[in-house]
DNA sequence: AGACAAGCCTGTACGC
DNA sequence: TGCGTACAGGCTTGTC
């Protein structure tokens, strides 16, 4: 398997993994100073704006919807999106910082939050409890992966309205919202349904081993607090991996045996992203 | 040296 | 015409 950028993507396993840990760091703190360097991380507002909002606020609570972090304060949100490479560390503000370094958040308790992103992809932004942007970003979103209004009814719902791949359907965040290409092809193994399946050819039984799958994958992945693989990859908040990469059935296994039945997995694309799937227990 | 990986957005082209 | 869908490009940089 290859260890590189390419592994650490956080989902959303990863993503309520952080949550869990910010909750526990952040509730009942006040950010005391923001700092924010380099262009792109607050792009959607001035920096000096997102600064002064956000300066002087105290964290109520910290939710999740698909990958987007919601750390909610006092007269409003905080909102961050790792995107590819993006990630989050509380530590002592003498320890070394990533050259990496995007913003970091002082706490009234000594510490500080830092997000550090290579690739700029990821972005903060906050928004005021009278401000629609929140509901602008969020409300595109589809039920999220981990709740339990994903289950066969809903996904009937779906694919009657998206006629193209189940990949591509899992891959839409306006769909369901959480799922990326790592769990996209864990959760199709799981169903023993191709990547490639058009989602107009899916009957009751497929949608409802479907369903089963997707729980059941995102539910395990949270449990082992998310997939790490390589040494760039992702990690939480104190810097520990997650351990869900030993269970993956075909992600990155292109050519090795299907754990199941021995059979090479497959390697290819659908909808434009990396897909691995074992041709003889996926139909 | 250059292709590639990724999430999400945007622009554009297509078929019905 | 218009809608849903497909696809390509942009953004970025460490790795192969």
């Amino acid at each position: 398997m290859l260890a590189g950028v390419t592994d650490r993507v956080p989902e959303l396993p990863e993503v309520e993994t952080v949550r869990r840990g910010l909750v526990g760091a952040l509730v009942g703190r006040t950010v005391t100073a923001v700092e924010v360097s380099g262009p792109r991380t607050v792009r959607r507002q001035d920096p000096a704006e997102f600064a002064r909002r956000l300066e002087g606020r105290r964290v109520v609570g910290v939710s999740r919807r698909g990958k987007y972090l919601l750390v909610g304060c006092c007269g409003g949100t905080l909102v961050i999106h790792l995107r590819m490479t993006g990630s989050l560390r509380i530590c002592d503000p003498g320890a070394d910082r990533s050259r990496h370094t995007r913003a970091v958040l002082a706490l009234d308790d000594g510490r500080e939050l830092r997000f550090v992103d290579p690739r700029t992809f990821g972005e903060l932004f906050f928004v005021l409890s009278e401000e629609t942007l929140l509901d602008d970003v969020i409300g595109r979103l589809g039920p999220d992966a981990a709740g339990d209004s994903v289950d066969a009814g809903l996904l009937g719902g779906l694919v009657a309205r998206r006629h193209t791949t189940l990949k591509a359907l899992l891959l839409d965040q306006a769909m369901i919202a959480g799922v990326g290409n790592i769990y996209a092809d864990e959760i199709c193994f799981a169903a023993a349904l191709r990547p490639d399946r058009r989602t107009d050819s899916l009957g009751p039984d497929d949608l409802a081993r479907l369903a089963a799958a997707l729980r059941a994958v995102i539910n395990r992945a949270v449990e082992a607090r998310g997939t790490s693989l390589g040494d760039g990859s992702y990690r939480d908040l104190d810097g520990a991996p997650g351990a869900f990469q030993s269970e993956h059935a075909v992600y990155g296994r292109a050519g090795e045996p299907c754990l199941v039945c021995g059979t090479a997995i497959v390697g290819g694309r659908v909808a434009g992203r990396s897909t691995h799937f074992c041709p003889n227990c996926q139909r």
